[in-house]
Order: C-alpha cells, then structure tokens, then sequence
RNA sequence: GCCGAAGUGGCGGAAUUGGCAGACGCAGUAGACUCAAAAUCUACCGCCCUCAAAAGCGUGCCGGUUCGAGUCCGGCCUUCGGCACCA
C-alpha cells in the first residue's frame, strides 16, 4: 500500500482497512502535536482550504471575534477568546453553512506612540513587526481564519475609510466641534470619551490615570441623536448583562420640562422626573457654571456667588462627586415664580446640580427629594409636604418620602386627591396646555469625544482656514496621509502639532493658506466599521467595502468577545450602523445579530494576569509543552466560557493525556475478535448517537465544557469496548464520527486521524455527523423507586414498559417491601423512564 | 442607594428546566507494572457513623409550595459587575 502524500513527515500511515484485516503495527507510534501540527497548517494554507468566498448554493455564517491590539505577544485572554469562537465556527462550518471568520489588527492606539519614545521606535514600525509576530503566533493556533482578509487599521487605505466616514457624519450634522469641559488623561496627555473613564475615582479605562477636567475645543459625534434607537435590544440575541449595561449606561428617564419665571423676567428652565411635585417647590438650585447665575446675583450676594463659583470650578471632579460629601450653595439674592402656584421660591447655586446634565437647573422639593432634603435642612430652607401615602398625615418629616406607587397629591391646588403616579401624566398635560412646560425625557448619554492629542491614529480630516473657517477635507484627497517623520519629544503635545510640512495646507474653497486640524481620531472608530472592512480589505471603490461582498455576508452572525466593552466599541458599532444604514450604506439596523462574552482567565494565584506578579501564562509555552490541540481543548474544558477563572497547570496536563489516549484508542490495533457481542455493539451505537446529540447541542450553545466532556465520556466508553469491537465495521465507524466530533475543538488531530483512517483530504470539509433519535434512546431504563420522595430500591424494564407494570413490579421489589411492610400506597407517582414515587 | 448576575465536594464544574445531586476533569488514596522512578493501567474518592452494610445528613441561610425543590415562591446573607448628588 503505498502511503498517502499527505502524512506528517516521519509517520506511517495506518488505515482502518488493514487494521480490520488483523494486521497489527509493529512501530509504537506515539501522539506527536509538534510532528502533525505544522504540517496540517501548511497544507491548509496551501489548499485554501479555509478562503471563504461568496457561493449562494450555501447559507452563509459570519463569525467575527473581537480583533487585537497588536501590543507584541498574543496572550492567554487572546486565545481564551479566540480559540472557542474558532470551534464554533469550525462547527458551524460542518453544518454546511458558508463561514466567514476573519482576523486583523486594531493597529492605531497610545503604546505604539509610547514605544517610539521610550526605544526611539517609529509607531508604524513598532506597529508593523508587532502584527508580523502576532500573525505568526494566531496561525498557531489553528484557527480557520481566512487571512486573506486580514486589515490593519493603521494603514491609509484603511484609515482613509474612517476618514470618509467621519466625513459623511459631517457632512449628516452628526460630527461637531465644540467648547466644552472634558475628561483629560494627564498620563496619556489626551481627551478621553466619558465612555472610557472608568470607576469611582475616574481613571482612564487604559492607564488607569485618574483624568482631570479641562476646557478644551474638541469634536464630538452625536450618539446622542440615536440614544432612543439604541435602547431598542428587540432586533439582537446579546446577554441580558450587555443590554442592561448599555441601558444603564443610556440612563433614560422620562419627565417634564417646566419653565419657571424670574422675578427678572428671565424664564429659567428645569427637568423634572416628578412633575407631580410641583406643588412642593420651595427653591430653585443652579450649576455654578450656569449661565443665568452672572445676571441673576444681587450685587449684595455677588462675592460670596463668585467665590462659591471659584471654589467649585478649582474642585476636581472626584472631590465634586465624592459621595457623603455634604451639601453646601449660596443663595443668588433672586427669586423665581412657582407656575402653578405663584409662590415667590429663592434660587440658589450647589455644586449637586450638574451643568451637563438636563438644564443643569433644578425645582428643589426637599419633602420628596432625598438631596434637596439634606441642602433645606442644612440651610433652613422650607419644606412643603404634597405627597402622602393614602390620606396618612406625614406630620414632621425626617426624611424625604420619595415613595410614588402609593403616593397621593396633597395641597396641590386642582390635583389634591390625585395619585401621584397618575398626577404626574395630568399635570405634564395641564402644563402643556397652559404653555408652562412640555413632557421631556433626558438622557445619560452624552455625545462621544472623538479627538485625540495623539499622532498615532487617523488624522480628523478637517482644514480650519481663515476665510472660509472649517472645512473638510475634499473626499478625493483622503486619505489625510499621517506624516512619516514626525518628531518624538516628551513633551506631551502631539507632535503633529509641530509638524510644519502636516500643519500648513491651501483651504480647499478659498485656496488661501490653511491649517489642518492636528487632532486624530479615538482608535474606537477604527474598530466602529471594521466588520465591514473585511468584506472587501482596503477596497477602492466609492464606498468603505464592496457592496457585492456586504449583500451576501451581512450583517455579523455571531459576534464574540469580552465584556468590557458593553459601553464602549459595543456601543460605538452599533451606533455607527445606524448611521451607515441612514445613508444607505447598509440595510439593516443591528450590525451583530449575536452576541456571547468569554470571560477572563486568571493567574494560578486567581489575580490578575500580570508581568510584576509573575503569573503570566504564555501561550507559545504551552503550544510548545503540549501542543496546539491540547491548549485549546483545556480552554474550552477548564471553566465556563462566559465565566473564566484561575489557570490550572495540572488541569492542561489531563487534557494532554484526553488526546493522547484518544490517539492510541483510535490508532493502535489491538487483536479483534471474530464475533463481537451484539448487546455491545447495541452499546456502542447508542452512546455514539448520544454524543452527536449533546456535542451538537452543546456547541450551538456555547457550552464548550460540556461538549468536550461529552467527546471524553464517548471516548471512555471506547475504550472499554475495544478489546471486544476493534475492527468490526461498528468500530470503524465510530472512530470516524468520533474523529468528526473532535474536529471543532481539534483541527489538527482530527485531520491526522482522519487520513490514518483511511478517508479523503480534509475533515474539515466534512459534514456534521447526524444522529438516530432511535438510536439515541435506551431501550432499558433504570427506574428509580421512592417511597415518600426518598429512593428505596431500583427497577431495571424496557422503555415502553406499561406504568400498571412498573407499579406491580415496584411493589414486589424487596427493598420496596421491607419498607411497606404491608402498608396500602395512598397514590403512586410516576415519571416515564425516570421514576416511581410510592405515596404512603 | 439603584439595577443585574452568581453562591453545588479539596478544586474547575455537570444536572435533559420540578424527578437518581456531584457527569467530565483536576487533586488525593490504594493497587498493578518497574531493580526503582516517571509514564501508563485498575479501583476508591460529598459529610457523618461503621470492620462492613444499612440508616441519617447534604446544593449560602430561614421559611413556604409540592408526592418530590440545586431548580419554583417569600424573606435574608455573602461575593462579583454596572450605574450613581442624573434632578
């Protein structure tokens, strides 16, 4: 026989076929990952076999998994995260769907710039021989990544599309430049979004830095247009977790926008949730920073105002927010006129009231309010009870009653006597109609900051000339190429900034000198429309991918990644396909329809991961220790996927020995018997068909530990049966569907098994084993019998076996006996195949 | 404070959604093989009593529903995550 070209070099073939003719190896062959491994890889490579190209006789299944900074080394949490994605998608593939699973690189980002500092490295070359590297140690991990699709986000023709589309944003009114005070990261020396400030104390979601707030001109998207649509989850399979983190994080409330007047004239609008106490006004609170505060102050309050005013602006944000931070505000000297009472109310200025949020005044109803309680004791302001719980006198008030459900409006006027819940639609109503307020809602959200003090990414294409004030840059001449040779100083400007050649342009309209806008863009863009980008890598058509590509693979299938993204990139992509589909690009309104979060994996101390503790797993030690296949099989087997957990060096080593008993079950003959048991063969087909069953439900649900324990509970089986089955057409068989079974978790066995099974070049292209629902049931069950819900005895009878006949049988049973001793069952229950529960 | 998730052996975790708690694996114990060790194989492996068996106890705590609760309901406790002077 002569062997098939395909073998891993230094190994000999051994096919079923011979084995089934008794003949048994006389080399010990031992399971070798580091023999098989790279060869398969090669010949995957060299057959295209994972090029996914558009073919409408098939269903098509986009898989995408978060792509990777390139920081240098693929760590542990790279292939936590991208190693099971691949089996589903590898599984997905067997199930005859058309897969796309690409791979790239989110190459723009602060370490690059930080690198060419330190080492005197250019980013772009830093950058550059990073993904060389990562490249090499992701094609280790055997994934079906279709390389030929990668991106690199740093590259012009791709950013020259992030470019584009900040344009159309622009161009749409959802791209602005504006004033405004912004969270600063003195570390990373650049604005940050809200959305990547993290934690009680405000740091930087990168550096962990605390941020400060500075006044600063900077550009902003307006996410905010599309805050009602991003609450609207009804379209997407994500977890409840996500969504209620992006909810949280939209923060809508709903309400009424009440206009009150000054005594001045003026008309001072506030935002309330509870227009239903409207009645218990008793003062007005103003930001410091609001507007009206200048002309409202009375010349005998003025100082004190100002130096109110002073303080809470030199405050750092923490201190402002610090918890149990006791209230403190000056009073202005002006009064406000109550709308539904005409009560004369105080206004006052407290730094518990937000600029950036609502108006950034408020109508204080310290009876119903839990901070206007505290700042009307603390400044004896007064308190007027107009809520009570069912006609109960609440006499003197300790506490605010902020209680709404069983809440009733008292003393206040026309809605005495109206729930409180139902007065708060009324009174909306009778606002509206008296031209004293609308209903209003409010949200969290704010719009995203997008600029960057940084050289290292997209260039924000805008030209400031100064005839002609901001224009964009014309879209034939993105892209905004970066500079080359830019200067690296550590003073923490840009060093765009100081780039002449970059800095001095010719205004597009007027033609009169200009200069570019020196900021670049959050690399969050960049990773906003990458899903579209692999479509069609660095296309140059008129529109960021090629519509052909979009119309077959879109929208996202199955997404995967971390969880720390729910209020960043999750956010920021969805919004962007909103966008994209309002100017045509896309038709569709979610761009992933679904969504599963792997956890994190922890050091064998259970902390974090981190090179000062030294408990940093490597990946390319245990790829060299163990072998590709191992790895990802422990991966999958260890923890929950959505969970993670502390690593185990010992729990990677039984996943070792897993494969290395399933090659020498699967290869090594042993001598077969001429006449196996039928009852064992009956055994085996069973358990087989069990396994297909749960493997197939399991890996559609992510349950990756329980499919790998289904393949060990099959292969336990095996091998008991071996030394009775081996070489019948049974066995044979499977082996095969074993080895089809395997193939998800173990691209790389499954292929050398398969071929020393005598079958065709690749598994992969294989598909999914089927099971027999006849098959798959006992025909035998064990039957558990209690008496009073305890387990007394058990009852072995054939499935379809009568309940009369299983009563009768159960009754007979000695431990069931003993235990009756002559008693009369008050009833009897009975779960079919399960049990019989004897009621005395 | 508000919202959400989770508490099961020494450890990671199973449990067909109300029906044999602890699958599968790790660690451990004993044995086989070996001059010996490693590797491998076999058996045991929740707690308590026991020579052993049987009984009893057992899924964070207390109570409830049910023939039957890890699973459902009510009330707590703990841990983790998100939001937070958001009006």
């Amino acid at each position: 026989m002569v062997p098939r070209p395909l073998i891993a070099p230094g190994h000999s073939l051994t096919r079923g076929i011979i084995l089934k003719e008794g003949s048994l190896l006389t080399k010990y062959e031992r399971y070798q990952p580091h023999k098989i491994e790279p060869f398969w890889r090669q010949k995957w490579e060299e057959s295209a076999l994972y090029r996914a190209v558009i073919d409408h006789s098939k269903p098509k299944h986009y898989a995408l998994t978060m792509l990777p900074y390139p920081s240098g080394d693929l760590h542990i949490g790279h292939w936590y995260a991208m190693a099971p994605s691949d089996a589903r998608a590898r599984f997905m593939r067997m199930q005859g769907y058309n897969v796309l699973f690409p791979m790239g690189f989110d190459a723009f980002g602060l370490p690059a710039e930080n690198a060419a500092l330190q080492r005197k490295i250019h980013p772009h070359n830093w950058t550059m021989s990073n993904i060389e590297r990562m490249r090499e140690q992701l094609k280790t991990m055997g994934a079906m990544f279709d390389w030929e699709r990668e991106i690199i986000s740093c590259l012009p023709d791709y950013y020259k599309w992030s470019q584009w589309l900040f344009l159309q944003f622009y161009k749409k009114g959802l791209a602005y430049k504006k004033l405004s005070p912004v969270d600063y990261c003195p570390k990373c020396n650049t604005t940050l979004a809200r959305e990547q400030v993290w934690g009680e104390d405000r740091h930087c979601e990168r550096c962990e830095t605390p941020v400060i707030k500075k006044e600063l001109e900077q550009w902003f998207l307006k996410i905010t247009e599309y805050a009602e649509e991003l609450l609207d989850f009804s379209q997407i399979d994500w977890p409840e977790k996500v969504i209620t983190m992006q909810q949280n994080w939209i923060g809508k409330s709903e309400g009424a926008e009440v206009t009150f007047k000054l005594e001045e004239g003026q008309e001072l609008k506030v935002f309330t949730t509870r227009p239903d106490t409207l009645w218990g006004v008793t003062f007005m609170v103003l930001a410091p920073e609001h507007p009206l505060v200048e002309s409202l102050t009375t010349p005998e309050q003025r100082a004190e105002v100002q130096a109110y005013q002073y303080q809470a602006s030199r405050q750092s944000e923490i201190e402002r927010l610090a918890v149990d931070k006791e209230k403190t505000g000056v009073f202005t000297g002006s009064y406000a006129i109550n709308p539904v009472n005409g009560e004369r109310i105080p206004v006052w200025i407290a730094d518990y009231v937000m600029m950036s949020y609502g108006t950034g005044a408020v109508m204080a109803v310290p009876a119903h309010d839990e901070r206007d309680f505290a700042f009307a004791q603390k400044y004896n302001l007064p308190i007027k009870v107009v809520i009570s719980p069912a006609g109960k006198d609440l006499g003197e008030l300790t506490a605010a009653y902020t209680e709404i459900d069983d809440g009733i409006m008292v003393n206040s006027g026309p809605f005495t006597n109206t729930p409180a819940r139902e007065g708060q639609q009324k009174v909306i109503a009778w606002l509206e109609e008296r031209g004293q307020g609308k209903k209003a809602v409010n949200y969290r959200l704010r719009d995203w900051l997008i600029s960057r003090q940084r050289y290292w990414g997209a260039p924000i294409p805008i030209i400031y000339c100064d005839q002609c004030g901001v224009v964009p840059v014309p879209e034939e001449e993105l892209p905004v190429l970066l500079p080359e040779d830019a200067e690296f100083l550590p003073t923490g400007e840009s060093p765009l900034k100081h780039h002449e050649k970059f800095l001095h342009t010719t205004c597009p309209q007027c033609g009169g000198a200009a200069q570019r806008e020196t900021d670049t863009m959050d690399t969050f863009i960049c990773s906003s429309w990458y899903q579209y980008a692999y479509l069609s890598p660095y296309y140059q058509g008129s529109t960021p991918f090629d519509p052909e590509e979009g119309a077959y693979w879109l929208p996202v299938d199955q997404y995967t990644g971390g969880i720390e993204h729910a209020c960043m990139h999750l956010i920021y992509t969805r919004f962007f396909t909103k966008v994209m589909r309002d100017l045509g690009l896309v038709n569709f309104d979610e761009p992933m329809l679904s969504l599963r979060n792997q956890g994190i994996i922890l050091g064998e101390d259970s902390e974090k991961m981190s090179k000062s503790r030294g408990n940093v797993i490597a990946p390319d030690d245990l790829v060299g220790a163990y072998g590709t296949d191992a790895v990802r099989v422990y991966l999958m087997f260890g923890w929950r996927w959505e969970l993670g957990g502390p690593w185990d060096s010992h729990g990677i080593e039984g996943c070792y020995r897993f494969l290395n008993r399933v090659w020498e079950l699967l290869l090594t003959p042993v001598e077969a018997k001429p006449q196996p048991a039928a009852e064992k063969i009956k055994t085996l087909e069973r358990k087989v068909h069990q396994t297909i069953k749960k493997a197939t439900a399991e890996l559609q649900n992510f349950s990756f530990n329980t499919y790998i324990a289904s393949l060990m509970e099959l292969s336990n089986l095996l091998a008991k049966l071996k030394p009775d089955l081996w070489g019948s057409k049974e066995w044979i068989e499977s082996s095969k569907i074993f080895t089809l079974l395997l193939a998800p978790a173990c691209p790389h066995l499954s292929e050398e098994l398969w071929t020393r099974l005598g079958e065709e070049y690749s598994v992969h292209n294989q598909r999914w084993p089927q099971w027999d629902e006849n098959l798959v049931t006992e025909e035998s069950v064990e039957i558990v019998v209690q008496i009073n819900g305890k387990i007394k005895d058990r009852l072995v009878i054939p499935v379809e076996a009568e309940e009369e006949l299983i009563q009768e049988k159960a009754l007979a049973l000695p431990g069931i006996q003993a235990v009756l001793a002559g008693k009369t069952p008050r009833k009897m229950i009975y779960v079919k195949g399960r049990l019989l529960n004897i009621v005395l």
